[in-house]
RNA sequence: GGGGGCGUAGCCCAAUUGGCAGAGGCAGGGCGCUUAAACCGCCUCCAGUGAGGGUUCGAGUCCCUCCGCCCCUACCA
């Protein structure tokens, strides 16, 4: 495509004028109002792929759009730079993943410095920054000291072909490691977690004052599964002295147990199991212990269908309503890490109990009445309570406060709130990640690291091969260290912190990484947060999001971030994904479109423009063979911009006329249109008013009659300040040469528009008889009903089409609409 | 199984939030420019809104039912 610029030179002038200039070095006694925008720390994968440039594209028109509007924006990058990939890459490279993760960050910096985009790089914070994981240390041992985090055991992924552990990403869907092709195992190892749970009432609770799309807010509600309930005693028949501890949401359903159900991880199993029942108990424990998750569901693909395995345990337990006795059985359905990890089991009421029932020949009591023409199993709805004593006739809401107060008096009953969310795991057996900076002694026990001998670095000289643990483990350098408090040998911690810690607070660094000797200064870091606009993939809706959440209102607390606002983005922007042919595009499925190509043609302004356009920014973008030509077509959209202000073309005349006053009165609409769509995030609809714009002025220009010079000048300029942040580059090159002597364009402010010139004087009113439309009226737009009403019913057309006929109704709706009803 | 989203022209998408279905772009067609083509400029064809029902003077928009596609989640008692 030839184009009448030449794309590249223009483009590279200003990318290195910006970062020359430190435009957006922005400092934190800034006077001006502030604004923080952020986009996603990004894992370096390389040079930026389509899914970065859209993000990156929304996150520097919004940054260039509220300088504009004459805010301090802080416009900080960073890099999530530990993790898997570099260390796997290390493995089969045979180097370091430092090189590796170096050459990626270098390569993801050059691409948004290629699209235009513009940070305070003074800012730039990386995960494997020994200064980062020093203060990433120092946040893990005050957690600790305030008892957020401890110490338990837990399961990891084995494979037992690498002897190593895996991360659940490395496990395929079948349950066997993606590069030896062995059955994944489960095995205990000692490990380190964050009380997130502590926070669980508040995190759900605080999820209300968000800006943030409903359907992240709703996922993030379900993640953390809040759910109201009682639990009780159910005694042993054989042994009333002892009990089985259950948690049920629905007390008011108790008359219809007909069994129980505990985990196979139930520490009762072994005392409830008689001899006779101990070979199929055990058979049952067994695979439920080897089994991955995945084999566990692999029988089905839908939940409440899942083939309920289970074995009966020999012993009963008392129903507390009824007195009877009713059968314990041992199932895989029944989580240990859940309620009490045991089960009252109502089959007619819950559809995992029927299914279990239905297997086990278990017998089914209805306590609350279906309605009429019901079929199916369980009825978890609500309804009259039947079969159920003094609960007979109830609807569930009371039941539930009755049968609840006759379990607090029967059976030990409480009132209980349970959460699905568990604590954080934070330990990863892995390299390259930040270390935990603990000691272990055998005479004083857990010892943190004093904070002068932070951070803790792992070693170069590691080999990252099949070791049975973490690669630090075998690295006796490392390992052996004299007790921090006693000097006697010590061995270090040699895990790593999940990746997930780091991105849980750079969002405070970015906003103070100056202050020496802290994470932070809070003062200063207070000055920007919470974080005005966050951008980001709908991927991290709940765990990045959910973690972040926690660490900041945990900081608060244990005093390392004193009068910080406890929620740290008051707003967030989840945008689209990628598709080609349906399937995502991501690195790992090898289906990505590099943008460089497209600089070559229409630049980094072009392919911004075509993302700001394709459709909303919310949306999915599915990249079709068309794609190439809309991204032509955005160019040639620059390149028509590009004429004009050359006045190539174009004709004048001396006066201002009508003509130059309808342009005038375009641009105006344009502006408040333009602006109302960049604040709601309607950047499609933005882009399409300015090449509606640019089509009008462009026909008026080079019209016989031509344009009032003036005009002209005032209409370009201000298209040029209204497409800045969408196309940056070329804006900025034209702005320069129609004013050379004056500041840059991304100094401009935003345009305002004349009110007068916005308002429309007179403004077209559908009569319609019936629902038809029959006429059309110019009115003013400020007609009140009445002049409607007798313009309407004064139309030539409508007297005709009326013929005398009488209104049996009138709708008037001014100034837009008169329907008359004969 | 649960939760959420989306179906408008050949394609991507608009539609003042219940008021004339079309703003913008892509593709197609025509004309002009050109020795010719590309580029460029101008003009133009194209749907009654996935299906059915309801509310309303009036429904793409609100309410039911169904169909199709996508995303998230998954035995949380």
């Amino acid at each position: 495509m030839a184009r009448p610029f030449d794309v590249q030179s223009v483009e590279s002038k200003w990318q290195a004028r910006w970062l020359d200039d430190g435009s957006y070095e922005i400092e934190n006694d800034d006077p001006r109002e502030r604004f923080y925008a952020l986009c996603m720390y990004p894992y370096p994968s390389g040079t930026a792929h389509q899914g970065h440039i859209r993000n990156y594209t929304f996150g520097d028109l919004v940054v260039r759009y509220q300088t504009m509007r004459g805010k301090a924006v802080l416009s900080p990058f960073g890099f999530d730079s530990f993790g898997l990939p570099a260390e796997n890459a290390a493995i089969k490279a045979g180097s370091h993943p430092r090189l590796f993760t170096d050459a990626r960050m270098k390569e993801l910096k050059s691409s948004v410095r290629r699209l235009g985009a513009v940070y305070d790089w003074r800012r730039e914070v990386f995960s494997h920054d020994p200064q980062y994981m020093k203060y990433s240390q120092t946040i893990f041992l005050a957690l600790f000291k305030a008892g957020l985090a401890y110490r338990a055991e837990a399961p990891v992924n084995w494979c037992p072909g690498c002897a190593t552990v895996l991360a659940n990403e490395q496990v395929l869907t079948d349950g066997t490691c993606e590069r030896s092709g062995d059955l994944v195992e489960r095995k205990n190892l000692e490990q380190w977690f964050f009380k997130i749970t502590d926070y669980a009432d508040e995190l759900l609770r605080d999820i209300d004052t968000l800006d943030w799309p409903e359907r992240v807010k709703t996922m993030q509600r379900n993640w953390i599964g809040r759910s109201e309930g009682v639990e009780f005693d159910l005694p042993l028949a054989n042994d009333p002295s002892k009990a089985l501890r259950v948690f049920t949401t629905r007390p008011d359903t108790g008359y219809g147990v007909t069994y129980a159900v505990v985990a196979p991880e139930h520490p009762l199993l072994d005392q409830l199991t008689t001899e006779d029942e101990r070979p199929s108990v055990t058979a049952l424990v067994q695979r439920a212990k080897s089994a991955s998750e995945v084999e566990r569901t692999a029988s089905s693909d839908s939940g409440a269908g899942l083939e309920k395995r289970g074995a009966f345990t020999g012993s009963f337990v008392l129903n507390p309503f009824t007195n009877e006795q009713v059968p314990v059985y041992v199932a895989d359905y029944v989580l240990g890490t859940y309620g009490t990890g045991a089960i009252m089991a109502v089959p007619a009421e819950d559809e995992r109990d029927y299914a279990f029932a239905m297997v086990h020949g278990l017998p089914v009591v209805r306590t609350v009445e279906p309605p009429e023409g019901f079929e199916g199993g369980a009825f978890s709805g609500d309804g009259p309570h039947i079969n159920s004593g003094f609960l007979n006739g109830l609807q569930t809401k009371e039941a539930k406060t009755l049968a609840s107060d006759y379990l607090a008096t029967h059976a030990r009953g409480i009132k209980k709130v349970n959460f699905r969310l568990r604590d954080w795991l934070v330990s990863r057996q892995r390299f390259w990640g930040c270390p935990i900076p603990i000691v272990y002694c055998d005479d004083c026990g857990i010892v943190p690291v004093p904070l002068d001998d932070l951070p803790v670095l792992a070693p170069d000289d590691v080999t990252m091969d099949k070791s049975g643990q973490s690669p630090l483990a075998t690295h006796e350098g490392f390992r052996n260290v004299a007790c921090p408090k006693c000097a006697k040998p010590a061995r270090r911690e040699a895990d790593t912190m999940d990746t997930f810690t780091d991105s849980s607070w750079y969002f405070l660094r970015y906003a103070d990484p100056f202050t020496p000797g802290q994470p932070f200064d809070a003062a200063q870091v207070a000055k920007w947060m919470p974080v005005d606009q966050y951008i980001g993939g709908i991927e991290h809706a709940i765990l990045h999001l959910l973690y972040a959440r926690f660490y900041l209102k945990a900081l608060i607390d244990i005093g390392l971030a004193p009068g910080l606002p406890r929620e740290p983005f008051r707003r967030l922007f989840t945008q689209g994904m990628i598709r080609l042919e349906g399937a995502k595009m991501s690195k790992s499925k090898g289906n990505l479109i590099a943008p460089e190509k497209y600089y070559e043609t229409v630049g980094a302004d072009g392919l911004r423009l075509f993302h700001l356009f394709v459709g909303p920014p919310a949306d999915d973008v599915d990249w079709t063979e068309q794609t190439e030509d809309v991204i032509e077509g955005c160019g040639r959209f620059l390149d028509r911009l590009y004429r004009l202000t050359q006045y190539d073309e174009v004709n004048f005349h001396d006066q201002e006329d009508d003509s130059d006053f309808a342009v005038r009165q375009a641009l105006h609409r344009t502006i408040v249109k333009v602006t109302d769509d960049i604040e709601g995030w309607r950047y499609n609809t933005s882009v399409a008013a300015m090449m509606e714009l640019l089509n009008t002025v462009s026909k008026w220009a080079r019209s016989e009659h031509g344009a009032q010079r003036a005009v002209l000048d005032e209409v370009l300029d201000v298209m040029l300040r209204l497409l800045a942040p969408m196309a940056p580059h070329i804006t900025a090159e034209l702005w320069e040469q129609r004013h050379p002597q004056g500041s840059s364009l991304h100094r401009q402010s935003w345009p305002e528009a004349d009110p007068a010139l916005v308002k429309h004087e007179m403004i077209t009113m559908v009569v319609q008889v019936n629902g038809k439309v029959r006429a059309r009226v110019e009115v003013s737009p400020d007609i009140n009903e009445e002049q409607a009403e007798l313009a309407a019913l004064a139309d030539e057309e409508i007297v005709k089409v009326l013929a005398g006929s009488k209104p049996q109704r009138l709708v008037v709706r001014p100034p837009r609409l008169v329907n008359i009803i004969i």
